[in-house]
Order: C-alpha cells, then sequence, then structure tokens
DNA sequence: TTTACGGTCTACACCAACGGGAGAGTCAAC
DNA sequence: GTTGACTCTCCCGTTGGTGTAGACCGTAAA
C-alpha cells in the first residue's frame, strides 16, 4: 500500500490529480482510512493510472475514459471511441491550421510593408520596373468603388495572387466621378493560361518611372500626385498611358480604421 | 443607437457575449440607461466589435485584446502578439499531430489485427509464405525477455518497420532457460541498405508452412505448438531450422492486461 | 512528553469564455 | 391598459485541474 505521495511519484500524477481522480470516481484507493481520511494505493492500482494517462494524454476526456474503463478491456472494443476522438482532434487541428495560415498572412503582409519602408524611403525616386503578370478588372465610377473591384478579383483569381494590390489609373487629370481605371494583383504563372470572366490577364511591360512612396489615407494621394507631376513638367517628361498605384500597406485584417498608416506607391511610367 | 438585440443580430456577437465584453471592460456600450440599466450601441462600436470577433477567431484571449486594442491601432504594432500567438497555435497543433499519430496508430493496430481474424480463422492451414526482409537481433535466455529486444529493436529499426513485430525460435525443443531465439521486425526496403550495430537485416526465405492462429497468453502458446507438432509427425515433415511467431495482436497502448484476447500466429516451416 | 516537520485532509476560490435559466423590470404597439 | 418581446441582474455550470488556508496526522528527535 502507498501513501498518496509515493503513489504520486510512482504514477507521475500529481497528488491534485489524483483526489480529483478519486472525487470523480476515475481512479479510487484501495483504502482510506476511517479516522484520518487517508488515501492509500495498493499495487493494482498503478496499471490502472498508467490507462488513464495514456488517455488523458490522448487527450480523451474524463467521462470518456470513464466509460472506456468501466465498459471495456480492449482496444478493439473502443474503437469507435478512438475514432470519434480522433474526428475531433482532427477539425481542431483543421481549425487551428486555418489559424495559423491567418496569423502568417498578417506576418508577411507587415514585414512586407516593412521592408518596402525601409528599401524606398520617402523621396521621389527614378526606377526601372520589370514587366509584370496581371490580372485586373476595368473599372469606371468613383475611386472609392474600387472595394468591389478587388473583392470579385479576389474571388476570382486570388488563389494565384503573387505582390500587393494595384491599381492603374487611365485619367489623365483626378476625377471624382466616372474615373476609370483597374484594380489588379500580380499573378503567378499558373494564372496565365487561365481564362476568366471579366478579368483580363496579361503581362505589364517593363519600363522607366517615377516612384513616390505615400503615407497617409487615400483621399491625400493628389498632393503626391501633384509633387510628382511638377517634377514630369519641369523634365518635360511625355507619360505612358496609364499610372500605378501599388498598396503596399491598406487596411489591415484587424486594425482597419487608421488610413494615416496606409502606404501606397505611385509610379508614373513616362517614354 | 442601437439596443444590444439589434447590436446582437449586426455583429454577429450573442447577446450574452455583448454584455461579459461590457463586464470585461473591453466592449463598452455607449450609453447605459441610468434607471432601466439598458445597453445602448452607437455605429461606431461596430468597428471594434469587428475587430474584437476577428481576434477572438483567430483565439486571442480576452487579455490580450485587451491589450492589443487599448494600446495599438495599426498592426505592425502588434506583430509580437501575432507571432507569440502563432508560436503557442503552432506548439497546439504539433501536439495535436502526435496525438493524432497515436490514435492512428491504435486504429490501423486493431484493424490489421481484425481483418487478420477474418481472413484466417482458427484452423490448422498449409500456406506459402513469400520471402520477406526482416531486421532482427538475436537473443538468448529466457522467452520473456524477450520485451527487451523488441525494445532495442523499436528504437534502431523502428522507422523502417513494415508488419507486425515476429520471433524466430532456433530450438527444436521448449526451453524455459537458455532458450535461442531472435526477435525481428519485418522493414521496408530503405532498410536494406543500412548497416545496424547488432541488428541482423536479411531476407527470410520463401516457403511452405503449416499455420496456426493462437488465442490467448503466450504461456499458453505450447498447446498450440503441440497440435502442430502432431500433424508434422503424422505427416513425416522435415522441418527447417527454425518456426516463427507472429504476435498478430499483443498488449496494446491502452490495454495491457488482457492477454485473452492475444493473438499469436505460428508458422512451422517445412521442406 | 513535547516539539518539530513534513505529509495529508477538507473546503473553497480560481482559471477561460461564455451559455442557460430564473425572476423581475422595460419598451412599444395595439 | 395590456400584451408580448426585449432586457436586466444574479447565480450556476462547463473542463481538468491548480492554489491556498487551516486543520489534522505520523514519525522522530529532544
Amino acid at each position: 500500500m502507498f501513501s498518496i505521495g509515493e503513489f504520486s511519484k510512482l504514477t507521475g500524477l500529481t497528488v491534485k490529480t489524483l483526489r480529483f481522480y478519486h472525487e470523480q470516481n476515475l481512479l479510487l484507493p484501495s483504502r482510506v482510512d476511517g479516522q484520518s481520511g487517508y488515501r492509500y494505493y495498493s499495487e493494482d492500482k498503478i496499471e490502472i493510472a498508467r490507462m488513464i494517462s495514456t488517455l488523458r494524454e490522448l487527450e480523451f476526456t474524463i467521462s470518456d475514459i470513464h466509460e472506456i474503463l468501466s465498459q471495456y478491456d480492449d482496444e478493439a472494443d473502443i474503437l469507435q471511441y478512438v475514432e470519434q476522438h480522433l474526428d475531433f482532434i482532427s477539425q481542431r487541428m483543421k481549425q487551428d491550421r486555418l489559424t495559423i495560415q491567418s496569423l502568417r498572412k498578417i506576418l508577411n503582409k507587415e514585414k512586407e510593408a516593412m521592408k518596402m519602408m525601409q528599401a524606398a524611403g520617402f523621396e521621389m525616386q527614378e526606377k526601372e520596373i520589370e514587366s509584370l503578370l496581371v490580372a485586373g478588372i476595368r473599372m469606371k465610377g468613383r475611386y472609392c468603388d474600387c472595394g468591389k473591384g478587388f473583392a470579385e478579383l479576389g474571388k476570382k483569381v486570388g488563389r494565384y495572387m503573387h505582390g500587393k494590390p494595384m491599381m492603374l489609373c487611365y485619367d489623365t487629370e483626378y476625377r471624382e466621378e466616372d474615373a476609370n481605371y483597374e484594380v489588379c494583383f500580380p499573378v503567378n504563372e499558373k494564372c496565365r493560361s487561365r481564362n476568366i470572366e471579366g478579368v483580363s490577364v496579361r503581362e505589364l511591360p517593363a519600363g522607366k518611372c517615377l516612384s513616390l512612396l505615400h503615407r497617409g489615407p487615400y483621399d491625400e494621394l493628389r498632393r503626391s500626385y501633384e509633387v510628382l507631376m511638377r517634377i514630369v513638367n519641369e523634365r518635360n517628361l511625355e507619360l505612358e498611358e496609364f499610372s500605378r498605384e501599388i498598396y503596399i500597406k491598406g487596411p489591415g485584417i484587424i486594425f482597419r480604421g487608421n488610413p494615416k498608416k496606409y502606404l501606397t506607391e505611385i509610379q508614373l511610367f513616362y517614354k
């Protein structure tokens, strides 16, 4: 006969846990001293304790263990419990996988944005941009409706996405209404052969551009455009058909309402 | 201003949850009627509620959310929280993966054993056995010491294991002590090229045998051997150097103490 | 015999994130 | 005024234990 402390050391279960299992009628002491209330465990309880810890390590609930131990004595008899439990754990793992995906997405998004910021700074730069495969949806109307376009694009080609969302602006001057633009995502090669309704997949040509990183809400973008346009005029550059806006950091997954930290790269291509 | 019920429908959070978040100072109503105690939420609380649900979906704790919302307003600021949380979830997933592995192992073991039992029945059979790649450790001593051998074998070649554990018995008669046997595992081809100290990897030749399924504890195996030996003598068969015991079902991972359900196949090879 | 010290006892509170239900009060429409 | 839907507070239950307080027990040294 072992005292509860000795039995605890033998089985690896804490004294508290042993008392709890006693209360739950899961692992009864062999004898309880009537006067002192001390619990005493005989050797044959060790095997039961081992079974219980094994089942707990497999994350069975106490009530499952209760049923299993009181009704069966062979693994073949509890296959339905095991299968059910396997389903349960698999379910949880699936959920965790999704959670991890989302968390990774947040991390990657922010880390990329930080890298971009450090690399670029907030000065105007002249850049040589390589050609870029994109999928886009042409839009007409207000700029602020672009969200719908991005949502649709996300549904249709989200899985091929390979870079930050962009906008191609076909207007030569700012328009409140009836603007002419295209929302698009850089996509990977798998998307090239796809023919998706309403979506244009094509390669944007390489070229030279003036680039400026804009920090702040979208309705202040005009100021950055003005800065760039002054330079264009000074240098007498001839602009290409459309400019690009690259949304390096927009509304986050968690925090959406702080446009002060939005980060947008404007690229004005010239010939 | 929305009543708690309306706000609940808008946000997808239950009324109970909203009251709980109020109690936790996480999502305060915009106004609480002094007399009736009714909670009223203004529109700007919707965004906060969305953030909270998003964070809860990502399985952040209430206290994490509290810190996050009260101190920060941009995803870049909470990267350390996200990373830490990612670690935590990954850890849990890793644990779950192990649990699932163990549960699958139990299922597979039992299902294989059941298949074998149904296929074989408990009659003596004549079988043609194909050649079999095994890894084995030669033992001398008592049969009941074979557990140590299997443990060592499991450590050294467990990852190549490809079938039920077996024993090769080199004795022509039963010996209590000083028995001469070899514990072994069938292994896959990856093991063939390995040179592992103390372990012999080789191909057991194909051949004909008398096979009998024995159900019950190992110390009753002799009875089944006797049954087989009578037939050997009747037919005047000449036996090969060693017989095989295949442990189709032995002590389980959970239940170990019911040898009545153990299942062992005895194979006596003859020329 | 007393005292010290460690082991053990019961009983209660606590964790996380709510859900259920009782009993009472409130709001808005008819 | 009444009805029915809504809301309030308060308390309990969940899961698998852990932490703590205050009392009791057992054994050995002084």
